[in-house]
DNA sequence: AAATAAAGTTAACGATGTTAATTAAAATAT
DNA sequence: ATATTTTAATTAACATCGTTAACTTTATTT
């Protein structure tokens, strides 16, 4: 049966030519610039070719982002070898704030943007999933810092903290992504309002 | 000259209608449901005719929630009267989340997107302005809570407190405008989440 | 009443995502 | 080997969008 194995290969190759296209005018542009026919030029296919391989625009670049979200989730798992969850919570932020500032449009994509249909993504959502994985390792990183008691006793719901915690990283990233460079206002350095943001929930959240 | 007074109120008339037009399919189904030509419907002209009254749409759309931000603006004048710095983060924080929640789509453009030609909305940036007004009203709270020694004595940047703070509150409002509701998270109330973050960052940065 | 200025409309352009109908190519069956 | 069927890809077209240019109507001024 090579012959059907082949085809697969084939299939897979158009595939992947048509993920890069995209990927290339994506991570430059963003979404809009992402257009069927550009990406259909630049590999010399035509424009409705693309939906033999694809739902539609939106299905290809959420594609493209959880692929490309691969390198976040793996750079959780190697932060998860942390011991210290206080410690782990700082690598955490520094993580999705580099992420985030490195990768705009992904970042814009994955986590600032409603899924219109969010049933249609749920069986996708597994491990490997950057959402889900980045949000499971901060809700363990608290559950162990519960349990290992260094938080104030009063706290003691780790989704609760997840949620504040995971809000405020984001808020950095987002502003950086939209705001960030308005004239209007003297702006630090993204590194130091990341630190002074970790610093601050450290210190009110630990005893 | 009551010719050209009456011109001029007429002009404004239509100026309205469109506003008004616009905005009832703005706050409620957001950007791209705003369409030239769904506007003419509502309000009986055609769609060029928009065009004589604003630059384009997203001038039009701008205008809007300049308009709407008001309110905002407002709430944070009158906050700006609580002597207690503190007590006067807290509010403004409050407030912040509120409007954003409330008006969801108005909150996107204003503080989620990026301004295209950011030196062409420079002069609208003045006072009565809900973004400018934000900033310097948190500045200033942060400017006297350092001067009345409230905060720990390593903290004495107000640019960077207040942008910190700024993003941890505009976390929590980006965060419930898109991933909110994601059925993947077991998710904890807007109010919990501010609730948990301003008292953790108060008591993060206080002495 | 004629000339001018202003306001508004119609028609059209160039994009975009997407679908339906059609053709080309490849694999299978006779 | 040839005919048939399945698969892959393309062409043509649709609906919708923001926007511009040319034209028409209405109001004001001379």
């Amino acid at each position: 049966m090579g012959i059907t194995e082949r085809r697969e290969r084939e299939r897979l190759n158009i595939r992947n030519k048509i993920l890069d296209a995209a990927r290339e005018l994506f991570a430059v542009d963003g979404y809009d610039a992402v257009t069927m026919r550009r990406i259909a030029d630049a590999i010399d296919y035509s424009p409705t070719t693309i939906y033999l391989y694809f739902k539609d625009k939106d299905a290809l670049i959420r594609e493209l982002c959880r692929i490309d979200g691969a390198s976040l989730a793996e750079a959780f798992q190697k932060v998860a070898a942390e011991a210290n969850p206080l410690q782990r919570l700082r690598a955490i932020a520094k993580i999705y704030v580099d992420f985030g500032i490195q990768h705009p449009n992904h970042y814009r994509l994955l986590f600032m943007t409603t899924r219109l249909n969010e049933a249609e993504y749920l069986p996708e959502m597994g491990h490997g999933n950057p959402e889900t994985d980045g949000y499971e390792l901060l809700l363990n990183t608290f559950n162990q810092a519960i349990a290992q008691q260094l938080l104030l006793p009063h706290l003691v719901d780790a989704h609760l903290l997840a949620q504040a915690f995971w809000a405020s990283v984001h808020g950095i990233v987002a502003i950086h992504l939209t705001i960030y460079g308005d004239p209007w206002v003297e702006w630090r350095s993204s590194e130091a309002i990341t630190e002074l943001t970790i610093d601050t929930l450290l210190r009110g959240v630990t005893r």
